[in-house]
DNA sequence: ATAATTTCCTAATCCAGTTCATTTTAAAAA
DNA sequence: TTTTTAAAATGAACTGGATTAGGAAATTAT
């Protein structure tokens, strides 16, 4: 279930393995803006990394979402739960994606969505506070985040136009092009929820597509 | 029909009246960031003001969305049109909002909807490559559209999750709400087929409700 | 291992919302 | 004004997908 290969055994332990784990998080930014040391000391300070358990929320209603989430190993999901008692799944993240309630996060104001560990996993945190001034100090980092806004903004709107566009079934096949790694990785129920239908329209969609190829 | 109040016989004709013109865009970008008088030169250095007549096209696919459109007077909608011909209202804009096609706009690519002025409308149009530079240039407007794009994404998150979540009653009874203004004031198959629902039942979602009340 | 809990599948029934066809109303155009 | 065209309303028949309920399989815990 997605182990990694263990590097333990290098030899100089801590420092080298400190630095290693920053490198996917700053990978990240510089598809973005060019950084050079200055810079990802400043972004380094404020990043705190963490282990989460399965199960384990990160984020609950009510309470503000104070950071954003990147995932450096594992896999989560936020989801909102209605007054029936329905969950709706929001968003996957696994690694090298970010996840949060943004909505609670962007006006720091209550939380309406869990944010859950499907798995295991390792992430790296940013405060609110902090990237604000951040981003005050070093216009490189108001840019990325800019970037990466506009870029979640544009993916977000293509869902809106798939949800109303196409049938449950397109829906599906659409997303397993997409994200073949997440469609094995994920629990069913929580994908039917992803994609706005039932776990049992799910397993029968799916079987009808597997008999048939 | 959202005719303005005629100030032309005012003393100094051209002049004031353009600086007039941008007030309202520069407003909206002050709710986010402190504007100098260097920084509205800049900005409106890279603005162009536009008369749309309604059903007139501003983007169509695959023509690269070069600008993003601030509504000065009007109403538009952005709708995408599918395989079967069947047509989906992504967004609608009256005064102080910006409307586009994201993402044809944010990579430059040949885009997807249609972006239709509803009424005889009045835009400001800024392009690519000048916002881009303009970014460059002063931080203050990074901020701006950084802001701007993350408000955007929250909004749109929203909007997923209440596609997700509620049944066509309820979402029409939300969009109803939020902005009444705008169901008064655009088609009704426009608004349907935002709600992500035929055009007759929202028809019979409406008399339900009259007759109830 | 074995028990307990989740997750996944199958099949029957049911309903919110669609489709199609027709009529009424309203808005543009002439 | 009258004519033309587009939009909204109405109703009947239909369907995609939900709901319910039961059992099989897979994980997790003991």
């Amino acid at each position: 279930m997605h182990k990694r290969k263990n590097h333990t055994q290098d030899r100089c332990g801590t420092l080298e393995e400190t630095l290693k784990d920053y490198e996917n998080i700053l990978n990240n930014i510089r598809r973005y803006v060019p950084l050079n040391e200055s810079d990802e000391q400043q972004f380094i300070s404020i990043v705190r990394t963490t282990k989460i358990k399965r199960r384990q929320f990160i984020v609950q209603p009510n309470f503000i979402c104070s950071h954003q989430t990147y995932v450096l190993e594992g896999a989560f999901r936020s989801y909102f739960v209605n007054d029936e008692g329905m969950e709706h799944t929001i968003q996957f993240a696994i690694e090298d994606w970010f996840i949060s309630d943004f909505n609670s996060y962007l006006n720091q104001s209550p939380a309406s969505l869990f944010v859950e560990a499907l798995e295991d996993s390792t992430v790296q945190q940013i405060a609110y506070e902090d990237v604000e001034s951040l981003c005050d100090k070093n216009p490189k980092f108001e840019r990325f985040f800019r970037l990466v806004a506009q870029k979640s903004f544009a993916y977000s709107q293509r869902r809106v136009l798939s949800n109303l566009g196409k049938s449950a079934e397109e829906r599906y096949l659409e997303f397993f092009n997409l994200y073949p790694s997440i469609v094995q990785r994920v629990p069913q129920y929580a994908l039917a929820s992803y994609l706005g239908m039932s776990p049992e329209f799910l397993s029968k969609i799916r079987k009808r597509l597997t008999t048939k190829s």
